[in-house]
DNA sequence: CCGATCATTTGATAAATGTCAAGCACCATC
DNA sequence: GATGGTGCTTGACATTTATCAAATGATCGG
C-alpha cells in the first residue's frame, strides 16, 4: 500500500486516532482494488472477509428476497462499509455491487477485529461509527414505514437541495431506477411521483430537477429532523 | 441498588466482562423504577439521559410522523434499550412507552459513556451489541421493504412458532393492534391477513393461533435466514 | 448518421393497503 | 345481570402502489 492510500484511511474519523503501529498492522494484507461498473462485490450470505473502504466510484448495498430486490443504501467516497459485519465475523447480511467504476480498499476483517481488541482508541471510534450507522438505518426504516412514496421523494429532493445548495436546482446523483429502488418504489411509480409533485413546483429535465416552490414542497413533505439526514 | 439488581445487570452479555469497580461506578446514580402500563418513557426528540434496562414488563419503541405512528420494536426482559443513543449523547431518536406494568433500571447515560472510555472490555461488548442491533434493524428494514403484509405476518407466525415450539400452537405475546403496528399495517389489514392465511392452515381464536399446515405456510412465507430472527 | 440497446415515461389495469363506519365480542365494574 | 368501554372484525369504498405493455427518448458503437 502506498502512503497516499494510508493517508486516505487516516482521514476517516474511524481511523483518525488509531496508534500508528496498529494502523500499520491492520493495513498489512490490505490492498486497493479497481472494479468496473455493475460488478457484484459480495452477496448477503457470504462470510465477511473484508472491511471495505470506497475510495472512488459508487457502491450500492442491496438485499434480495425471492425475485424482489431493494436498495439498502448508497455509498459514496470516501467511506467505509460493512463495518458491523466485519466486526462480528459472520455473513455480510447485505449484497453489494458497483454502480460505477470504483476503487475499493479491502482490509481483512480479521485485522479489523484484532485492531479493535488491541487499540482502545479504535474501539471507541468503532462504537461511535456503529451508533451512527444504527441511527441511519432507523431513519430509513421510519421513512419507509411512515411515509408515502410521494412524501419520500419530496423529502429526498429537499435533502439533496440542502446538500447541493443549488438555489432551486439539483442534479440527481444516481439513475432514476436506482433512486426508485432506494426510495422503495418501482421506476414507473417514481415517474408518477414526479408528476404528482409538479403542482409543488418540481420540474424534471433528465437528471436535472428544478424546485421552484420550496415552501409548498416542504408543506407537503413535512420533513423531520429525526428521519431526514442533515 | 440491591445486590439482586446488580446481578441482573451482570447477567447481560453487555456488562458480563466489565471490571467490578467500573460496573460499580457506572451503577452509581442508577435506580430501579416501576412504571404502570401505557406510560410514555421518553420522546424521540428528548436528550438521552439514561440507558434503560427492562427488568420486568414490556416496552414498545415507536416513532411518529405527522399523525402516523409505527412500532419500531418491542423490548422484553431482560434487555437493554437505546444503547446507541446513550453512547452518542444526543436525542433518543425513538419514543418509548410501557405496554404493561414494567420495572426499568435507569443508568445515567453519562456513566455509560465514561464506562466505555475507562473499561475496554465494556467497549468491546458495546461494539458487539451495537453491531447486533444494527443487523436487527437491517432485518426489519428488509422485511418491510421487500415483503407484502401477508408475507410479513406469515413469517412472524413461523418465527413465533420456532420460539414457542408449541407443536402447531402459538399464543400472540402482544395485542393484535400492536402486532399490526409492528408488522407495518393497520389492525383491519392484519385481520384480513389472518383470513388470507386460513387456506394455509392458520386458525385464529383470540390470541391463540393454530398452524396446521406448516409446510404450506412456509411455502407462502419463504422465510429467509437474513431477515427472520432466529 | 444508423441501428441497437437501455432507461424512462405513459396508459390501462390489477393488486395491495388504508379509511370510515358499523357491528360484535369480551371484560371489567357496578 | 346490566352497562360501558375497548379491541377486534367485517363491509364498502378510496387510495396507493405494482404490473404489464407499449411508446418515447437517450446513448453508444460502428
Amino acid at each position: 500500500m502506498r502512503d497516499s492510500e494510508v493517508e486516505i484511511v487516516r482521514s476517516l474519523p474511524l481511523f483518525s486516532s488509531m496508534a500508528e503501529e496498529n494502523l500499520g498492522s491492520m493495513l498489512a494484507g490490505s490492498f486497493l482494488q479497481r472494479f468496473p461498473a455493475t460488478v457484484v462485490l459480495f452477496a448477503e450470505s457470504d462470510l465477511t472477509d473484508f472491511l471495505h473502504v470506497l475510495v472512488e466510484g459508487q457502491v450500492e448495498l442491496y438485499a434480495s428476497v425471492n425475485n424482489r430486490e431493494g436498495t439498502m443504501t448508497l455509498i459514496k467516497p470516501v467511506a467505509t462499509f460493512v463495518l458491523a459485519s466485519a466486526l462480528v465475523d459472520g455473513a455480510y447480511q447485505m449484497s453489494a455491487r458497483t454502480l460505477e467504476t470504483s476503487q475499493i480498499l479491502m482490509i481483512p476483517a480479521e485485522n479489523v477485529r484484532k485492531a479493535m481488541r488491541d487499540d482502545s482508541e479504535f474501539a471507541q471510534k468503532a462504537v461511535m461509527e456503529l451508533a451512527a450507522c444504527y441511527h441511519g438505518v432507523v431513519r430509513a426504516y421510519k421513512n419507509i414505514k411512515l411515509r408515502t412514496a410521494v412524501e419520500r421523494l419530496a423529502n429526498y429532493l429537499l435533502v439533496q437541495h440542502r446538500r447541493q445548495s443549488g438555489e432551486g436546482e439539483i442534479t440527481l446523483p444516481v439513475e432514476k431506477r436506482t433512486l426508485a429502488s432506494m426510495l422503495g418504489m418501482t421506476p414507473e411509480n417514481l415517474s408518477r411521483a414526479f408528476s404528482t409533485l409538479k403542482p409543488y413546483g418540481v420540474t424534471v429535465d433528465g437528471a436535472d430537477i428544478r424546485l421552484e416552490k420550496l415552501n409548498d414542497l416542504e408543506t407537503l413533505a413535512k420533513p423531520s429532523e429525526f428521519i431526514d439526514a442533515r
